[in-house]
DNA sequence: CCACCTAACTTGACCGTTCAATATAATAAC
DNA sequence: GTTATTATATTGAACGGTCAAGTTAGGTGG
């Protein structure tokens, strides 16, 4: 097996290319004040003697690792963060810094910070759809390093990019509102969720605007199964329904399996609309009305803003609203006028 | 906005508790040689002045990093990978490590585990689906650090943590043919997948060994869009098939809906068997027949097989190979031998 | 009472960089 | 030909720890 060779310095190169260390240290980080022929020279050995400089070094005199960290806090469903991930790693490594993970819960949300902090991260990057904290007191535990949530967080001042669900769900509700329905039933996120608070919300407000009762409602944690479930108890509820608004297309997967099982035909029976627009909402039996987050969007603009937060400490805090669209597919359809006849 | 402060560092600990600081270095690593007096007033004033130690000292002193790094190479479609990455973050955490995550090319895999190895990080996991690669070469970018890779590679005598891919394939194989198919289709992850090698391999050695001519096959990339066009092509292809081994749940979910629009009823007309066992899988109609890969597993037991090799790096190297199960469900059945008139 | 031992600390060196201050040589200015 | 200027390179210190070796004080044994 293969051993662990000691590491080239700086001063090996330095030796051979005959100056001091300090200088390959200026070649390093492309400073002036080193003749042409010389950088040549120590750039060929650092390449010869296969060089890289110790990061754990570096970090020691400038205080910084390149690194941004990505803390979870208080996720369950692992789902669409698979991809949010990858699309974060992509834009940290294309501005040259490294992106480390870590999850962790709300009680031990000081101590991941802490650890970040040790880390000497750059920035954090936050994905915490559930926490409700005061500004100062995140910021406080921050220990002064840049943050920026990927969340929607309405009422914070910190920080953050995120789709207004507000927004979203209004659309979504006024489609079903449009097409004629008149007893729409929902499926939100559950309450701690921020985004299931404002899509719960919303969509009552949207439903009381027009005069029309809110149907009945019940939440789910963005698994199939949950949202199987709450529809069952939707249709259990023996309250008249003829649409239900479903917080994710993966909720909404398992809302078709309840209605299929009770022998409900989408759109026919029900109209169905979901959220996110994953792929899957094209596979569905009938395909999905949903709302299209664009979520690398979303991705790729928490880290970008962070870095800017990093080069520029003084940037003004700012929040990124991002909007989405309605894709309408087949799982909803007018409302079929009083004893219409069916195929 | 609050500036970021000074650290507190062991010397600032070291005069207050009117010690030196190589004192303080001990009860950091809870080494022995100071008494319990002294510890615990240290321990205390840690506590107070919320020291924590500087990793990138710690780092550039024992050459050692407490972390671990994930590169994954050239995988296109995210899908799973999202909850492996969860997995592997948390098993890693649980040990006191960190989890960096990295993402790469077949070109550019050296550059990677050079950056690796400049991060200092004590091991490597690495999946790679695709990567074929003589063991000596990926050693020898390995620079000496231990390495495991998350993926089945028969033949290579590298630790590896995967799932039998031929095992598994064999047993979704012969349960269509035991429930008497005998024109099977098949829709394999590409070839260029070395999964996709296997399971169409397999695939194709089964059928034989049963006297059978293989059905027609069609790759795709673990899309559910490559499923249904690989599906489409195999109705296309004019040839009897009444059953498809398709190489993932979501590959599947895209052929049955090739189907559906083909007027193909699944399991009647035809059979579908899928792999992986998703949430998904029980989700569609019909629910899967699927093989079941326990990737939790194969992720905790990558991290720790690693942190076995860092812990004694003499190791013997060896490949931990996982058996997988049919879970049969409603997407295939017994061949109706009225219509078809053969068996 | 002295030699010896051990527990509890301290000393000094080092890890591989960066950074600010300084030296040197070559060139330009007068 | 002296002086100022610039480009290039060097020196020394610092970053915050770890580690091996040395010192000291107090207790023990004979």
């Amino acid at each position: 097996m293969t051993v662990r060779k000691k590491h080239t310095t700086i001063r090996d190169i330095a030796r051979l290319a005959d100056v001091s260390y300090q200088t390959v240290s200026l070649v390093i980080n492309d400073k002036p004040g080193v003749s042409d022929k010389t950088r040549k020279r120590i750039l060929r050995l650092m390449d010869e003697m296969d060089y890289r400089p110790n990061r754990a070094a570096q970090m020691l005199s400038t205080n910084r690792s390149n690194t941004l960290e990505l803390i979870v806090v208080d996720v369950t469903y692992g789902g669409r963060l698979a991809d949010s991930t990858k699309n974060m790693v992509r834009a940290a490594r294309a501005s040259g810094y490294g992106l480390l993970i870590s999850e962790t819960t709300l009680e031990s949300l000081p101590d991941a910070l802490e650890g970040a902090a040790a880390r000497l991260v750059d920035g954090i990057l936050m994905y915490a759809p559930r926490l409700r904290i005061g500004d100062q007191e995140l910021l406080g535990m921050c220990d002064g390093i840049p943050l920026v949530r990927r969340d929607y967080v309405p009422g914070s001042k910190i920080a953050w990019v995120g789709f207004d669900q507000a927004y979203a769900t209004r659309l979504a509700t006024e489609h079903l509102i449009d097409l004629g329905h008149r007893h729409i039933a929902a499926i939100p996120p559950n309450a701690d969720m921020i985004n299931g608070y404002w899509r719960y919300t919303t969509w009552k407000n949207v439903l009381l605007e027009h005069g029309l009762e809110p149907g009945p409602a019940f939440t789910g944690d963005y698994s199939m199964q949950s949202g199987y479930e709450a529809a069952q108890q939707i249709i259990d509820s023996g309250q008249p329904v003829s649409a239900i608004l479903v917080g994710s297309d993966n909720m909404a997967v398992g809302a078709l399996k309840a209605l299929r099982e009770r022998g409900l035909r989408v759109p026919d029976d029900v109209s169905v609309a979901g959220f996110d627009n994953t792929e899957l909402s094209s596979y569905t039996d009938p395909q999905l009305t949903t709302i299209d987050f664009k979520f690398a969007s979303q991705d790729e603009m928490a880290v970008k803003y962070l870095l800017e937060l990093i080069e520029d400490p003084q940037t003004e805090l700012h929040q990124r609203v991002l909007m989405s669209d309605l894709v309408v597919r087949d799982s909803t359809r007018p409302l079929a006028s009083p004893n219409s006849g069916e195929r």
